[in-house]
RNA sequence: GGAGGGGUGCGAGAGCGGCCGAAUCGGACGGUCUCGAAAACCGUUGUGGGGGCAACCUCACCGUGGGUUCAAAUCCCACCCCCUCCGCCA
């Protein structure tokens, strides 16, 4: 959520901000959004009134009976009631108000940070680096996509993960199954020295889902379990901010650096049709992710430390690489601003989408109600006080793209696959992938 | 799934429908004492909203949401969560 004080002392320059999103129909809803928050306070100020009256003559009515005196206590009594009414009444058109206002709010995007370059969309996004790459550098034999390579060395079979669940549902096996556990596990392993590992649950509330902003605006990305009213995480980002949702950390122990595996879960609702071969899009797939929750004053660095590490990853599987800097109107719901990683992949010839380094200020923390403890651990020390915490994370590493990127730039002129070095350690001895015999 | 018990402030824990935003103990913080520390003693110590330059005033919050009542932490209903036992089970 945004911070309604903000778009209350300042709308101007909170709306100027936001306009960045080329959106108008949010500017429209900020407009909403002023004016509801006005009339609430007017209808809460008129509310707070009548009940302080009503709590006065409650107190009267005890002290009445208490002395004896019942005609004075009934009399009060009566008087208590018809108030009692007409505070009934106000309660109740104050609380359809807060209602409307915080159904709107929780549609209302992150303003975006002022370092998020200007742009329209997609087209505008800033490449702000190319690594370590070279068009040329590759022969015909890494020209071949992911998934004919999987066929042929029997590691990707896309028609029985068809059967068994549906399209968009890959089934890796052998060697390409030890390539998933491996990726995720180097991930894992990788980002050990500062990230506390946690394995979060897979299906979480709707509070949850609430909290990192998917819902209620993104509900159709998402599976649902009507039954048991859970929905599946598309992100362990999602488990994992909400740890410590309705809690106030200590300023002494942040940031706080978590990190987990997960299997994610996406209904691609919106992407029909795109990018529907091999696994460029699916439904499932596993994910390791890196998250902090720091001060504000803390975010902007922990915000390139992530990315470093994203980048890390790719660089030590010598796999080429962009950085996006993601412009102000192709920013997601949540996001101040962020960073894609994008992996070149030869055989598609394409720059797949990899990790996203998102920075969500307070937005986040404030439907999370995720706050910290301002000053060094006193519970009464001068200047202490909470504040909403910033949130950020980022794929350590996406596996499905990262394993089609491997595949398709390891391919040897023979048709087998080689191992990157890196995770060698991991294939219990195997340093090739050949096809089966 | 069945039977029982329970959810109160940072923690433990009390709380006849009004004098309860909440006893008491502990913790934390500040102070006195001390060369210093411990102990002891004194004091402070929840969150959020609204108003006010301010002292301050006011509203809400005792798992969540409804209800009864002039008045609810306290009574009623529903739900959520936790614990114990039984059943089932990777």
């Amino acid at each position: 959520m945004i911070d309604i004080r903000r778009l209350r002392t300042d709308p101007g320059g909170t709306k100027a901000a936001m306009a960045r999103r080329h959106d108008p129909a949010v500017l429209v809803d900020l407009d909403r959004a002023v004016a509801l928050d006005h009339d609430l306070r007017t209808r809460a100020a008129t509310r707070d009134g009548v009940r302080a009256q009503v709590n006065a003559l409650s107190k009267a009515v005890a002290e009445a009976y208490r002395a004896g005196d019942r005609d004075k206590g009934d009399q009060l009594k009566a008087e208590s009631r018809s108030l009692g009414e007409e505070e009934k009444r106000l309660v109740q058109q104050a609380a359809a108000v807060e209602t409307e206002l915080r159904e709107l709010l929780l549609r209302i995007p992150n303003v975006p940070s002022a370092e998020a370059p200007d742009g329209a969309g997609e087209e505008d996004n800033v490449i702000v680096r190319v690594e370590n790459f070279d068009p040329d550098s590759y022969g015909d034999h890494q020209r071949v996509p992911h998934w004919e390579v999987g066929r042929e060395l029997g590691i990707l079979d896309l028609e029985r993960g068809a059967k068994v669940s549906g399209s968009m549902f890959p089934v890796f096996r052998g060697c390409g199954a030890t390539l998933v556990r491996a990726l995720t596990q180097r991930a894992l392993d990788a980002n050990a020295d500062s990230f506390e590992e946690i394995r979060p649950p897979t299906l979480v509330r709707t509070d949850t889902l609430t909290a990192t902003g998917q819902l209620p605006k993104f509900a159709d990305d998402a599976y649902y379990i009507e039954r048991d009213d859970l929905w599946a995480i598309p992100t362990a980002e999602v488990p994992l901010t909400s740890l410590y949702r309705d809690e106030v950390l200590e300023e002494a122990e942040l940031p706080r650096r978590l990190m987990a595996y997960s299997p994610c879960l996406r209904r691609e609702a919106g992407a029909a049709g795109r990018d529907t071969r091999g696994l460029l899009r699916v439904h499932e797939f596993d994910k390791v992710e890196i998250l902090a929750l720091t001060t504000p004053e803390q975010a902007a660095a922990v915000h390139q430390d992530l990315l470093a590490r994203a980048e890390a990853r790719l660089i030590e599987l010598a796999l080429p690489y962009r950085v996006v800097d993601i412009c102000a109107g192709d920013l997601g719901q949540s996001h101040a601003r962020y960073f894609d990683l994008e992996v070149y992949a030869p055989g598609v010839d394409m720059w797949l989408e990899v990790s996203s380094i998102s920075w969500f200020s307070d937005y986040q923390a404030r439907r999370a109600n995720l706050r910290y403890r301002r000053g060094a651990g006193g519970a009464s020390g001068a200047g202490s006080g909470t504040e909403f915490v910033h949130t950020l994370n980022g794929s350590a590493l996406a596996v499905p793209r990262v394993w089609a990127a491997v595949v398709e730039t390891y391919r040897q002129p023979d048709g087998s696959v080689t191992v990157p070095e890196v995770l060698r350690r991991y294939f219990r001895g195997t340093e090739r992938i050949t096809p089966p015999t």
